[in-house]
Order: structure tokens, then sequence, then C-alpha cells
DNA sequence: TTGAAACCCGAACGATCGTTCGTTCTTTTT
DNA sequence: AAAAAGAACGAACGATCGTTCGGGTTTCAA
């Protein structure tokens, strides 16, 4: 988070209205049911944001600029390529397993968003999926010696982001190993296929 | 589909709002919607299902189960594991890539539907998911002598499926090639990692 | 030509939606 | 102690929701 933390009683709204929203989706989800989840009454909420929208932008906000945070200091640490992505794919899916609920309000998409904030989190969606692309081409460029093109690397990082954020529909730690395990799982199969070790 | 076309109507009806609940939601979606798009009346759309539940359950049935013809087909062709994987991956594409929107609804969840009809639909899922996954194992048993723990091969198939599923939310056929440039994409990460080739 | 079935409609129902209003209680600042 | 700001509330607003009802067409075999 770029700013010190402006208000732990939002933080705390925001997290258990993720986890409502995660399962009933946004428009599935009344602002009275926020109310009670919250231990709030339906009008007090108001004093938190303006609006319903307003706090479906605030928890994809959160959630992405995190995210970002996580990358860009994962850069400046000045690991190999392979270390890089190492790194990455761990961070991504450690993020993701703390904050489960927020992640699926994350997928469900920006649609329900006013234009101007939709292009906001479009934008640092984008910045993020570059970040991780860069890291996923220099990998690539040192495993086989060339590049990739734009068309094929674009595609590339996108199948990594599909292992790493499909897991929002399956994954539970009791069932499927640690976060460590998937983690490297994902690592491996992204990089030598699914047969490796 | 098992049964003959029962109802041309019925069709259009539903291609037509799923493509609107693509793009809003369950629940984001209204009856009125509906109704406007599919150049029906309000209370004309009745005659068709009992309730807008009754319309979710039967987008995603009958999705499901095509997705399971193409593999039980697919099974039935006798191929060797490579070409197995390889036609599965290429079939599941193709399907996806040709009912875009009835897939994102399908992947928004089950979680609208009432509780035996949620049984139900993922039930297939999950049929459908065992087929794949057994077709995973064939292959990595050939192509590395030994199999994969539980827990390991069903990790592996559920990155497979998110290579896979993920392309609702960024693939567009201009941009990103040919669907079956994409399978074979999928096919190739999936089985050598991203640097083969 | 008659009758049943399939198809379609306008109007309205009660319920719930997001939001606003005026007010009260509590905490902090002066 | 007085004033200002923060936090919370019940009650109500107009709008929209899914659904139902009673009646219309159209289609086509008997």
């Amino acid at each position: 988070m770029l700013e010190t933390n402006p208000n732990p009683n939002l933080d705390e709204i925001l997290i258990r209205s993720a986890r409502l929203m995660a399962h009933r989706g946004y428009h599935g989800t009344s602002m009275r049911d926020l109310a009670e989840v919250t231990g709030r009454s339906l009008s007090g909420l108001y004093h938190y944001f303006e609006g319903k929208e307003d706090l479906l932008y605030l928890i994809n906000k959160r959630g992405f600029s995190s995210l970002l945070d996580l990358a860009e200091d994962l850069r400046e640490a000045g690991f190999g390529p392979t270390e890089m992505l190492k790194g990455l794919i761990n961070r991504h899916i450690g993020f993701f397993v703390d904050h489960l609920d927020e992640m699926r309000v994350m997928m469900f998409g920006t649609l329900e968003l006013s234009k101007d904030r939709g292009r906001e989190i479009n934008r640092l969606k984008e910045v993020y999926r570059q970040n991780v692309q860069e890291i996923v081409q220099a990998y690539i460029a040192e495993a086989r010696g060339s590049g990739l093109s734009e068309v094929e690397l674009a595609r590339k990082t996108y199948l990594l982001f599909g292992m790493m954020n499909w897991i929002f529909g399956w994954y539970s730690s009791g069932a499927h190993g640690t976060p460590e395990d998937l983690a490297d799982d994902i690592f491996r199969t992204f990089t030598e296929g699914c047969a490796a070790g």
C-alpha cells in the first residue's frame, strides 16, 4: 500500500463485503446483506463510501495495487530470470491464497464499474500483466536462447495467468497441498511441462 | 446433444440470454432485459421456462453436456495418449471459442442454482474433469514412465483447465492467433513447458 | 369447422433494491 | 465546558425486481 492505512474500519468492511460478494456476485449482494455482515445499519454504511459501486472499486483498487507492489518489489531485488519467475509465481499464489475472496470479486470483472473507474482498474491490471510478461520474456530468452514474437509471448503470459488465477475455483490447502507446493508445481509445469520432475 | 433438438426458439433464447448474462452477470440481467433482447414480451418468456433460474440451469446443462459428449466421442476414437491429449485440448478450445458467452456464464458458478440443480451441474463438471484427468494421467505415465500421486495428478489437471478456461478473459481470434494456434500452444506448454519449440 | 395446443401479450402483484433524510449518540478538539 | 467532527441509526423514497393472471392470437390435426 502506498498510503498509510487511513481507516481500519473500512478495511474490515471491505474484507467482509468481499467475502459475501465472492459467493453471490456483485448484483447478488445487497447493501442490506453487507450491513448485516459488517454489524452496521444500512444507512450507517454510507458513512464509509458514496455508494455500492464505490465498494467494488475500492476492493479492486486495493487488490491490484497490492499485487503490483509485490511485483515491483521483486524486480528491484535483481534476481536472475529463473529466480525472478519462481519468485513471482510464489508471491502471486501466496497473495491469492491469502485473499481468496477479494480475488474472486476481482475476477468477476470490472464491468459493473463506471467507465472511468473501469478504465483505471484495467490500467492497473495491464501494468501488472506487462510486468509479468517481461519476466516471462527474460526467462524464455535465457532458456532457449532466442525470444518469442509479440503474439506468442502474450499468449504464453496469459497461459501462466490461467494456471495461477484459475485456482480460485478449485484450490483448498487441505486437499491440494500447501501454497508453496502449488506455486512450485505451476513453476515446474510452466517451465518444463507436466511430466517434469 | 442426447435428445433431438426439441425447440429452435428456445435455442435462440438461450444463446441471446447467455450473451447478455455473460457481460452483466446473472443477477445483473433482468427478465425485462432478456425479453427485449429476444424480441418477446416479459410474460411471453415464461412460456419457455418456469423462471429465471431455469434459464441458467438450461445454459449450464446444455454446455457441460456438449463438452462431455465431445470428450466421450474422443475416447471412443482409441487414440494413443499424446493424440488423445492433443485432441482433447483442441476440442475443448474449439467449443469454448464457438460458445464464448455461454462459457462465461458457466464459469460464474452454479451458486445461484437451487441445491438439487447445482448438484446436478457439479456432477456433470466432475465427470468431465475425471475424463480429462484420465487422459492427463495416461499421457504422463507414457512420457515419464511412472504415474503421479492422486494429489499431484489432480493439481496438474486443474492447471490444464486453468490454461484452457482462462481464455474467456483475454482471447480474441484477431489479436492472439487462431483457435488451432491457441490449442497447439497450450498443448506444447503443458507437455514441454513455455520454452519448447 | 371445430377444438386443442402452442405461442404471446398488457397490466398488475408484492418484494426488494440502492439511496436519502433528519436525528441521535459518542469522541475529539478547542 | 462548549463546539466540532465522526459514527451510527430508523424510516422512508422511488425504482426495479421476478412472477402471475386472464385473456388473446396463430397453427394445425381431426
